[in-house]
DNA sequence: GAACAGTTTAAACAAGCGTTTAAAATAACG
DNA sequence: CGTTATTTTAAACGCTTGTTTAAACTGTTC
């Protein structure tokens, strides 16, 4: 394997794990049994190797869920939410085939991102794949055409925050869960004990 | 006021904004325009820091959380969810009264907390404010009494993401609906918007 | 006013950080 | 083979981090 993709699996270990911020770049190279300079000669600063571990995954799903989401959209008859939210579930767990662990550790790279770096993350993807962000708000308001934009915006970001925080302390939670109750769950089994949470939450009546 | 507070108030703004890693004490004492030194004779570490910037918050909302939540777990009828998550507004938001901002800044600290230091904010307030859960988790189990403890459990996570989430981006949110809707909303708002969308979530139907 | 505990101060500490350098090793190609 | 080009390496760079030191200062008490 190159010095390059060992670099990148290594990070990405890391940077799930542990934050980007708490990662260094020597935790890296001594995990990816690499030399120090190796980065910087590679990917040219640290900034460079975080957006390319986010594009290796960004660059794996956005094209699957743009399709599976589009294919919601597209139905004649109005999709439920459940069926919109359920749409992300395959494209998700593909990611398992594409890296051992891709889910889990692509989730939690997302929460890393959008709490640790002041919001550069959230420019990064909605910037870079404004596409699979305008195919969900558009399954969304057919589901529930009642919702404002406004609305709308408010609650999925509440969702995107259920989900990231979720998955960013999903080991934490797992373990709990298999300690208290000895419930064996894997990835899997928490996205699908997310999907009637966020879409009753995004479906709830509107306040007055 | 004396150094001390001086030094807990600054840590307080800081920590909130950029997080615990992501703060120096030198930004801290900067701030608090006292000597860098300070820190460690008066709160012996960082970490010790960090502890006194929560359980300052903590002490200060556990009793009126707990005496809110224990009016709702025991009237005589059954609460709604809507109800049970209404017993958080007014103790949460006599954190302005309390210190400016102060409902912001404890909720952003709580999701810093949860993401930046690997757990150990959770095992502090776990062990140190188990009344706070308990009284919680009751009043749940009554207005939902068909929820497993399992499922409380993975719910009341669910939640607690949605929350430390949205509060730990609410700055940057309230200027995204600024812009884009025109909307102009305080901290009290974004709670209330967030109460229908976790009542909704957690009293979500049980998948099969 | 001397003695004392409590507090503040400037300076330094060792350790870790991301990054750069220039030489050594390897690979590719005419 | 000899000559480039590419990659790897050890070492150092300048900077920031949390923490410690010992001297200076402040305020209280006898």
């Amino acid at each position: 394997m190159s010095t390059k993709t060992k670099i990148l699996d290594a990070a990405e270990t890391l940077f799930a794990d542990k934050g980007f911020n708490g990662t260094s770049l020597r935790e890296i190279t001594s995990l990816a049994d690499v030399n120090l300079a190796a980065v910087n000669y590679h990917y040219g600063s640290k900034k460079e190797l975080i957006k390319a571990v986010m594009s290796r995954y960004m660059n794996e799903l956005a094209p699957k869920l743009e399709a599976s989401l589009s294919v919601v959209c597209q139905q004649e008859k109005s999709p439920t939410l459940v069926e919109v939210f359920s749409a992300f579930i395959d494209p998700l767990l593909s990611l398992n085939v594409f890296r051992e662990n891709g889910t889990s550790n692509f989730l939690q790279l997302l929460g890393r991102g959008y709490t640790d770096s002041q919001g550069f993350l959230r420019w990064f993807l909605t910037t870079q794949y404004p596409g699979v962000i305008t195919n969900f708000v558009g399954a969304v308001q057919r589901a529930y055409p009642e919702l404002t934009p406004e609305d709308i915006f408010w609650r999925l970001h509440f969702t995107m925050g259920t989900v990231v925080f979720t998955m960013s302390s999903s080991d934490a939670l797992m373990d709990i869960a298999q300690n208290d109750f000895s419930q064996q769950l894997d990835i899997g089994d928490v996205i699908r004990k997310l999907i009637p949470f966020v879409s009753a939450g995004v479906g709830a009546p509107l306040a007055d």
